[in-house]
DNA sequence: CTAGATTAGTTGCACCAACAACCAATGACC
DNA sequence: GGTCATTGGTTGTTGGTGCAACTAATCTAG
């Protein structure tokens, strides 16, 4: 690298504001479900790949593949999800080294009640303060980062 | 909350696409920086900051504010770096409270060194998968987004 | 001048996450 | 069919981070 590349003023004046963005937008949404449900951002999002499942059930590595997590990190919030009762965990009858994670009951009335706080919170922070062209130029914007951040797509498998 | 504002399916779209984003894009940050040179994300930035400030010194408190860290958190970490040499910790004169923290002669050069691979990792996964025109756009969704996130502009002191 | 309130920073404690080591089950290959 | 590599998942250990409690210095009011 003997020649770097610096940015040029536009992009260091955009880069440092996404940058500010990238650093407070978690903490923000995680902030309001541990306040108003108790759930960290990660549990929430985890009981909501869950919810959009084909009968509601993933194998362990499928959710961590979907939520971007570790299986030693999935392993202990699972324990934790299990504990409160929003989850249950059976073996696999295929391949008994598997884990069947399904939500429960008690789990899928959670993600109903959690759901609209959370929207309404990604509305007022993130799609209220963009026009309607703003929010298609960013899903143009976000397509072409995630092209080189999950070039295999690992994190939209469940929408494919 | 009884009538849920839910997102369009085209909000929707953006959102899930944006949210893999500012799920990917620190960790891959962090990454590239713990590997090429042993620091944390957060150890650059705060070492960045001090960098560009006035005689390459700050009051920890007003590096609190400009990397968004907790005193408790930036005072473990500046322990970190100046066991390793790189950032000096004074009594300040005025207010004997304080604590002056300044960048030595081998942060500043520790610095300069992270600098270019830092920056191309900032320009591969994020400027140059955009358009000259979407990183104008996106300069202006993140303003927009602050807005709502860092109403009083704290993180964005340093540019005023 | 002095008592109480506020501010700057550090430290105790608890939790969370990463890495590595580990166990169990499966698949591959001869 | 038996050995070896691979895969699915859990647990030990370590390091980072937040909250709350604490110390010390400064400010404010009477």
């Amino acid at each position: 690298m003997n020649q770097p590349h610096w940015l040029s003023a536009k992009e260091r004046d955009t880069w440092i504001r996404f940058a500010a963005v990238a650093e407070l937008l978690p903490a923000a949404l995680n902030l309001q479900l541990v306040n108003d449900e108790g759930l960290t951002h990660f549990d929430y999002y985890a009981l909501a790949m869950l919810s959009e499942a084909p009968g509601r059930v993933l194998r362990t590595s499928a959710l961590a593949a979907r939520t971007n997590a570790t299986l030693p990190r999935l392993s202990r919030v699972l324990s934790r999800l299990e504990d409160a009762g929003w989850v249950h965990r059976a073996e696999c009858e295929q391949d008994r080294r598997a884990t069947n994670v399904s939500l429960t009951q008690s789990g899928w009335e959670k993600v109903v009640a959690a759901a609209p706080n959370h929207v309404a919170t990604v509305r007022r922070l993130v799609i209220d303060a963009l026009t309607d062209e703003q929010v298609e130029q960013l899903g143009a914007i976000s397509r072409a980062m995630l092209s080189r951040l999950d070039p295999e797509c690992r994190m939209l498998a469940s929408e494919r």
